[in-house]
DNA sequence: AATGTATATCGTATATTTACGATAAACAAT
DNA sequence: ATTGTTTATCGTAAATATACGATATACATT
């Protein structure tokens, strides 16, 4: 894209910008709703219940984790995903704030 | 990116994907900003608050009119655009379903 | 030590996004 | 009718995202 201009812009308006972007694809989307609903939270419990390769699954959880939505922790040779409730928190908290207005139109 | 596996999700993880996706820029983000603020909503007001080219903006706009966060008004020769609160409303829940969560770890 | 299991990373191909100048379209005013 | 103003669209270049097979890494078990 020529050249990103998105660091012109205000931090709070990147920062929520970059976790609407992890949660652009409908397979994150997925993957964060699976994470509320299971109890157990293995990497390939997750790939087992999305339509693609388990390298794909990897990189989808790695943009979720960049961005602090998800945690892993390691569990012998398994990693075990979860939530985390903090950032989730934040996040909501600022959509709220964006989404609640009285519109012109 | 090979073969785009969108479609083999369920809509309404797509359509909050979507959803997502426009919110995915910090233009966006800032030109929602904005549209709550402002009583006055023309384009060229938006351009001249962001640091980019009219075509950008123009290109940034279509994004959000896209999947229904705004609204265009012709209004002679320019355009005034406001927030759809309808669907606002409706990204709203469907992100507080997701956000809601005990989490494991 | 060798093997198996679980997950991440690398390399790579293709699709999509971002950005802008140039131009078009739509209307207002002279 | 011509000119100016406002916004959208086109064409295009560069950046980023998506997807997967192959491979690497990390640990457990035998």
């Amino acid at each position: 894209m020529a050249v990103s201009k998105k660091n012109e812009f205000a931090g709070e308006d990147i920062w929520l910008a970059d976790v609407a972007k992890a949660l652009s694809h409908p397979a994150r989307i997925r993957i964060l709703k699976i994470l509320n609903d299971m109890s157990s939270c293995m990497v390939g419990n997750i790939v087992d219940r999305l339509p693609l390769a388990q390298a794909t699954v990897s990189q989808h959880l790695k943009e979720l984790k960049r961005v602090g939505l998800i945690e892993g922790e390691i569990d012998g040779p398994k990693i075990c995903y979860c939530v985390n409730n903090k950032n989730l928190l934040k996040a909501k908290k600022a959509l709220d704030k964006l989404f609640v207005n009285i519109g012109c139109c």
